[in-house]
Parts: C-alpha cells; sequence; structure tokens
DNA sequence: AGCACGCCGACT
DNA sequence: GTCGGCGTGCTC
C-alpha cells in the first residue's frame, strides 16, 4: 500500500550562502521528484526557483524552520547526474555555492513562478519535428592538412583535445564542419557543441552550417536573444533535438545529453572568460566536460593561448596545424614596420602610411585604421596650470567626446559638458591630449576631403542594430577607410580591403601586465587577418616607436611558433603562469586602508605548505565610482595544492563576517 | 544577494 | 506628526 509521508528535498538556491536547504514535500513513495527537477520554493520571504540535488528520507533541519516546497517543474526532464557534476565542479573549482553556478545559467523563464513560458515552448518544440537527416550539403574538398586534421577530430574515440593552429582564412572552419559531419553521422543523436567568442561577430559561422546540415537542428545560446527564443532553444538542446550548439561562453552550461563533439573557435580569445560573478574559463570548462564525458575536443585559433600551446607543446594535446590559406587566392598579407622615429606622424599618421591610403583610394580599394582607443581624446588639460581632466570618483581621466562636446568617464560613466576655462586657474585654452578614434577620423576626413570615412566603434553603435548596419556598409563598398577599435577586429571578411594601419601598439609593450604581449600579438594577428581575404595583394603597416622589438618581428614573419615558445621559455623561468597557479582576492571598500586591512587579515589567517601569499596592494585602477579596491595574489606550482588551499580558505573567510565587499577569481587574466 | 526590521533627520 | 536614510540580521 501507499503510504503518503513526507520527502525532504534538498535544494540549490541562487544565493552567496554556501548551503543546501531542506524543504519538505508530500508525495506517494512511487512518484517522489527527481534529483535534476526544478522546484519552487518559499526562501528568505520570497519566492524562488532552486535545483533539487537530493532527496531523503529525514533531515536534520528542526521542524521550525523546515518549510514546504511550492510545487516542482515536473513538465521539465531532469537535468542529468553528469550536468550536475558539472556544475559541481565548477562549483567547487571556483569556490562559489552550487545554486550560484547552477542556476544562473537557465533560461529566465524556467526560473519564474509561473509556467506559461515553459508550457508555450515545450508545446511549440513538440510540434516541430527534428529533421534527422544528417547528410551535409556539398562538402568542399579539404586540402591534404585540412583532411587530415578533420579526420583525427571526426574520428576521435574518448577523451581527445586537440589544437587546431592555423593563420586566418587557413580553412579552420571547414575542418570543424567536416569533422562535424563524421560526429553526426557516426552517432544517430550526438550532439556537438560549438564555442564562439562573440556570436555577432561570426555571423557567417552559422549561416554555413545551417547551408551545411540543411536536415540537423541547430540552436543558437547567446546573450541577444529574447527570452522566448533562449526558452525555445535551451530545452531543443536539453531534449536532444538540437543536434548543434552555437553559442557563447554561457552555452557552456547548457544541458546536452548526447554531446559527443565539442568546438572551441578562437580559443585564446579573452571573452571565453566572464569577468564578473562567477568567473569561469568557458573554455577550461569545455576541457573538463570532454574529459567527464571522454570525448574530442578542438581548440582552434590562429594565435593559442600559453596554455593551450603549452599542453600542445607537452603532447597533453594533439597539435594539427594548417600551413597555408585555404581560402582561395588568399595570401598572407604583408606586414611592414614604420618607424614613428624616423617617419614622424602628422595628425598621428606617418606620411607612409597616408601614401599607402592614398594608393588604396586611387584603386578603389578600402584601407582599415585601427586604434583601440574610443573618443576624441582620452584626456584634456589646461596648458598653463597643468590641470588635467580627472574622473572625481575614479582613477582616470575624463576622456573628450567632441561630437557630443562632453567628457565622460568610461569606467562609471560620468559625463559633463566641455569645461569652458580651466577650472583651477581660469585659463580658456584646454588642449586634447594624445588621439582617440574620433580625432582620427577627423584628421582622415581633413586629409582626405573626397574619402568616404566611417568610424565603428563602442559609440558610433550604441543604437541597436547600428553596428550590423554600419558593417553593411563597409560590405557594399561605400566605405573607403574604415576607422575602428577592436570591434572591427574580429570575424569580418571585407572583400575590397587591402590595407591595416594599425596606429600605435606601442604601450602594450612595456605593460605590468605580462599577458599584455601575448595579447597585443593575437590582437595583431587578428586585424592584420581582415585584409588580403579576396585575393588582392595586401598590406599591414604598423606605426611603432620600437621597430626592433622582437615582438613585432614575429608578427612581420608571421611567425607564432617561435614566439610563443620564447615567451613560454621567459614564463617558465619567471616562474609564471601556465607554469604556476593562480588565485587573486578582491576586496572593495570606501576607503582604501579598510580593504587593505581586510586584506591583510586574510593573508594572516591561513598557511599552507607549497602556497605564497604576497601582500595586499592597491589594484591598478584603485578608485571606481568611488569605491577603492585592493588585491591579494595567491599562488602555487601545484593545481590541486592551490584548491585545497582555497576550500579551507574561503571557508575561514566567510567565517569571519567582514563587512567588507570581497570576492575571489581563481585563474585571473589581468593581475 | 535580497529583503525586512529598526531607529534618527527634514518635509506636507 | 510621517517619509525615508541605510546599519544589521536572516534565509531550510
Amino acid at each position: 500500500m501507499n503510504n503518503p509521508r513526507p520527502c525532504y528535498l534538498q535544494i540549490a538556491i541562487d544565493t552567496p550562502l554556501n548551503a543546501v536547504f531542506d524543504y519538505r514535500w508530500q508525495c506517494e513513495d512511487h512518484d517522489r521528484p527527481a534529483v535534476g527537477q526544478l522546484a519552487l520554493v518559499s526562501f528568505a520571504r520570497r519566492e524562488v526557483v532552486g535545483l533539487i540535488v537530493g532527496v531523503a528520507d529525514e533531515t536534520d533541519v528542526p521542524v521550525d524552520k523546515l518549510k514546504d516546497a511550492l510545487a516542482v517543474r515536473s513538465q521539465l526532464s531532469p537535468l542529468s547526474q553528469k550536468w550536475l557534476a558539472l556544475a559541481g565542479f565548477a562549483a567547487d573549482y571556483y569556490q562559489r555555492p552550487l545554486g550560484e553556478v547552477a542556476l544562473p545559467g537557465l533560461p529566465k523563464n524556467l526560473r519564474v513562478l509561473t509556467t506559461v513560458a515553459l508550457d508555450r515552448a515545450l508545446k511549440k518544440l513538440a510540434k516541430l519535428d527534428a529533421p534527422h537527416d544528417a547528410t551535409p550539403a556539398d562538402m568542399p574538398v579539404l586540402n591534404p592538412r585540412q583532411q587530415a586534421a578533420a579526420d583525427v577530430i571526426g574520428g576521435a574515440q574518448g577523451f581527445t583535445p586537440a589544437l587546431l593552429y592555423g593563420v586566418t582564412g587557413s580553412g579552420k572552419t571547414e575542418v570543424y564542419l567536416q569533422a562535424c559531419a563524421q560526429v553526426l553521422a557516426r552517432e544517430p543523436d550526438g550532439q556537438i557543441l560549438i564555442l564562439v567568442p562573440e556570436i555577432n561577430l561570426t555571423p557567417q559561422l552559422e549561416g554555413n552550417i545551417r547551408a551545411r546540415f540543411p536536415g540537423v537542428m541547430l540552436a543558437t545560446l547567446h546573450s541577444s536573444l529574447s527570452e522566448g527564443e533562449r526558452m525555445l532553444h535551451w530545452l531543443a538542446a536539453h531534449q536532444g533535438k538540437a543536434r548543434i550548439v552555437l553559442g557563447t561562453r554561457l552555452a557552456i552550461l547548457s544541458s546536452l545529453p548526447h554531446l559527443k563533439l565539442i568546438v572551441i573557435d578562437e580559443e585564446h580569445d579573452p571573452s571565453y572568460k566572464q569577468q564578473e560573478g562567477l568567473r569561469y574559463s568557458a573554455r577550461d570548462l569545455a576541457v573538463w566536460r570532454a574529459w567527464q564525458l571522454q570525448i574530442p575536443i578542438v581548440l582552434g585559433s590562429a594565435t593559442p593561448s600559453l596554455e593551450t600551446w603549452h599542453h600542445a607543446q607537452s603532447g597533453r594535446y594533439r597539435k594539427l596545424e594548417l600551413r597555408e590559406r585555404a581560402v582561395k587566392n588568399a595570401v598572407l598579407p604583408q606586414v611592414k614596420l614604420v618607424d614613428m622615429e624616423r617617419d614622424k606622424p602628422k595628425d598621428g599618421l606617418t606620411s607612409q602610411l597616408v601614401a599607402a591610403i592614398r594608393q588604396r583610394m586611387e584603386r578603389g580599394e578600402q584601407s582599415l585604421l585601427f586604434l583601440n582607443r574610443r573618443g576624441y581624446a582620452p584626456v584634456i588639460c589646461c596648458e598653463s596650470c597643468g590641470w588635467i581632466s580627472e574622473c572625481t570618483r575614479c582613477t582616470s581621466f575624463m576622456v573628450l567626446h567632441r561630437p557630443e562636446h562632453r567628457l565622460r568617464c568610461h569606467h562609471c560613466s560620468l559625463e559633463m559638458r566641455i569645461p569652458r576655462h580651466c577650472p583651477t586657474c581660469g585659463n580658456v585654452d584646454l588642449q586634447p591630449l594624445g588621439r582617440g578614434t574620433q580625432r582620427v577620423e577627423e584628421g582622415l576626413q581633413a586629409l582626405f576631403p573626397e574619402a568616404r570615412v566611417l568610424r565603428i566603434d563602442a559609440d558610433s553603435t550604441r543604437k541597436k542594430g547600428s553596428a550590423q548596419q554600419a558593417f553593411d556598409t563597409v560590405h557594399r563598398g561605400e566605405v573607403d577607410i574604415l576607422v575602428g577599435t577592436q570591434m572591427v577586429a574580429k570575424g569580418h571578411d571585407f572583400k575590397k580591403l587591402t590595407l591595416v594601419g594599425i596606429m600605435n601598439p606601442d604601450t602594450a609593450l612595456f605593460s605590468q601586465d605580462y599577458r599584455a604581449s601575448e595579447r597585443l600579438f593575437a590582437q595583431l594577428m587578428q586585424v592584420a587577418g581582415r585584409a588580403g581575404r579576396a585575393g588582392i595583394p595586401s598590406e599591414v603597416l604598423i606605426q611603432t616607436r620600437y621597430p626592433q622589438h622582437p615582438l613585432y618581428g614575429a608578427v612581420v614573419h608571421h611567425d607564432y611558433d617561435h614566439f610563443a615558445s620564447a615567451l613560454l621559455e621567459e614564463r617558465e623561468q619567471a616562474a609564471l603562469p601556465p607554469y604556476l597557479f593562480q588565485a587573486l582576492l578582491r576586496a572593495e571598500a570606501r576607503e582604501l586602508a579598510t580593504a587593505i586591512e581586510f586584506l591583510s587579515m586574510a593573508r594572516d589567517c591561513l598557511a599552507q605548505p607549497g602556497i605564497t601569499i604576497n601582500d595586499p596592494i592597491p589594484m591598478t585602477m584603485t578608485r571606481v565610482h568611488n569605491v577603492d579596491r585592493a588585491q591579494l595574489l595567491v599562488e602555487s606550482p601545484s593545481r590541486p595544492a592551490l584548491q585545497a588551499f582555497l576550500k579551507e580558505w574561503m571557508q575561514v573567510l566567510r567565517a569571519m563576517k567582514s563587512r567588507v565587499k570581497w570576492s575571489l577569481e581563481v585563474d585571473p587574466l589581468d593581475i
């Protein structure tokens, strides 16, 4: 006989409290909720959706505290044990409560009180018959290296991490697609996860996949989907209907019950690292997920991260190399260094660069000027008293935005009108110092009055859809000179673009951040890759004061191998990542001293052999929005030792109940 | 993190 | 007399 007696649901909730919470649930023994299902509960005077991570017959929680769960989302099939283990791993590794990892990645509509959106999406999905014809449409013939790479990835059994190393245009995408075709053909319901840095920068890829696999369902997952779409796509993946999921870093935590292959495109891209909240690396989690499921994973890049490069050199990852451009007729652009000491720039432009642009104008080809600084000038100053436009809330300068006639802080978005005269001495002659994209645009227009100059940066593309519109204008050939920030560096193939000018990348050469040169190299290669994609000979001009610098030498010769190997050697000598593992404890307070004091306490409260805890230091940009920030770096040559330390340390720190706001980042990228 | 309770300053 | 500032305490 069935005897209805309560069971106790252990529920993970999205809260910083490091615990699961027990709730009573009345049900027959045979229809107990399952681990992996979602439940609606009342928690601290509000109603939230949590994740069931355990079902027990008893509980230690005193009766007066226990509450009944309000509902179980039984329409939704439970998240799998494997998925729960992935979330559990991420929670442990990044030292966060399980609920904070598992829940925010779910579609919002699964986490609200009402279930209509879920029911609607389920109904819609049920009506859609999943096409199950994995036959690819017209497969281009690969060159031998591409074919070999595709066969290795597509034919791999078990955990097989591979680095697909090839310059822009060497045909990495085609390798992914043909490897996917092999997996789809072999595994009757196999799913494939493809991660890209930013989906709006790779609009072609989605189209390519759809065209290649017209008979399989593709779901996309990224932050610019509407809630309805996100729910539908997430469910399609969760139910196994979507055979290919294409998404940004957040897609790494999607539910994929039949996952058989993971592809990470541009694996070195910093946007795989979440920079707020749970600071996870989607690339690292992807590797763990592939290991967990014992499936192949391919990491593609022209300039791999040193972590990945290191693994490829040591043989832990298989290295698959594509040597030449596979795109028809495409040749690598010729990279030239322009010595700014000899060829003094006027308005930021050397005469060589000006001549090269003029030549493109005459031939009806396009030029791209790359400058990683938006605004008109990074600062304005008073020539008579030395006043400069500092932000009152941050350790930074107010940037001059001339079209808007305003000064703006890029860190706290404080804005003001440009002062008519100096606030300290009253002098009316305030001068812009340095140069941003707006000023370069202005200079170019003055120099080439007949040219169609277009600026693309975060400011010029504020409005939704305006970025796409701007790129379309370039594609239609209605632009002669394009000026832009990082935004223009990625993804786009501009057919008539034959000149890339890089205005002044030198600052990164002498940065405190030891990762700066790795990033600069990747960025230069990436922006250089915008040129010459249609087979017209093209060039890249880098304006620099240090033409002898080895980094530029490596860029000129398109030689990442030697550059990366040299960097790795330096890192090993200096005992830096990837030979060392790091975590960063950050603290913020109204007064810097308060933050430092907290970190000093943290430094002294626990010691373990093999763990180095450095002294607390103010962050490079100490003050943002009137809050002072400091950090404490913890290091160890052993990842397990660091993990063990962090686990214990977090317990001690949490117990301190300090009112200072603090957070921990494991494997920080910027120090 | 939310969210409520709680005890002191300037408003109709 | 009340609206509201954010200190601190709790969440099965």
